[in-house]
DNA sequence: TCATTGTTATATTTGATATGTAACAATGAT
DNA sequence: ATCATTGTTACATATCAAATATAACAATGA
């Protein structure tokens, strides 16, 4: 799983550090039971302290997302949603389509973006997993509502 | 069109001006040509500085949804998106559905998330507008892919 | 002419981001 | 039991963003 961060960029590090992980947990290029690197190995490879990415490891474990251990190193889990969490996705979700949505995107085209997106997401367990390629028209398997 | 701030949240003060703006297009309770409250007026409602709000107002109009005038004040207009708005947003999006997919949530039921967010919302003209209750199950005029 | 509106400048306070240094604590491997 | 590896915590510091505060400026419709 190839990593990378902008500098620049108006996203944190720590922020960029954590999205990544959430992105390669819904490719399939990271699995529950993965481990991740050492927070020191880590840091070095990208050129930042290693604060911060203890901090991003911080709030992947926060979200259920990973499991750390003294000895043995971060490792993926993948708790399920808390109850609460529908509600504050669902309110990110409404600004983010309704920004697609006034800026003249027919609101076919952003439903299809979402579906596409979707799509190139494997589910965890070995399900009839995707082949990788993003199909634009998927005809089975893929989400169609 | 009812405005509130909450001022202990993580999103800043004038990111929730502008979020709740941008949701008001979206939802029809603000369309274009409609004036926006004066600078001053708007910050003594909410009780914060009309920096806050200038700084909420300039980033409207650098995204091309509000046209500002010395003396008129603000009033909406929703320039349609640039070429570069749909890959920016795109990536936005893959992080919010990916966070979603990661925590359980199937993926039907993501993107009928999606579309019953988008039937709440109405087009700028009046063509068959919404008649205000989101409806969970759209007969015609919806989003159904 | 003038009051209203947006605009700009400067300063200050507060908090978040990121780095730096140092030490501590658990624990699997030897 | 020892020990190196790993996460964890505690300080400190520098930089930047957010928000407030004060003051003045500039366009412009009434």
């Amino acid at each position: 799983m190839l990593l990378y961060l902008r500098p620049d960029s108006d996203i944190p590090l720590y922020q960029q550090i954590r999205d990544q992980v959430v992105n390669g947990l819904a490719t399939g290029q990271l699995a529950p039971g993965d481990p991740l690197p050492p927070i020191r190995q880590l840091a070095a490879d990208f050129g930042v302290h290693f604060h911060t990415v203890n901090r991003a490891y911080d709030l992947l474990r926060q979200e259920g997302l990973i499991r750390l251990h003294r000895r043995t190193g971060a490792v993926v889990v993948c708790e399920p949603a808390p109850p609460a969490f529908r509600d504050a996705w669902r309110e990110r979700a409404r600004v983010l389509l309704a920004e697609a949505f006034v800026k003249g995107i027919p609101p076919e085209d952003i439903l299809a973006e979402c579906a596409e997106l979707l799509n190139s997401f494997v589910p965890p367990a070995g399900s009839a997993p995707s082949t990788g390629h993003s199909d634009s028209s998927p005809s089975t398997g893929g989400v169609s509502k």
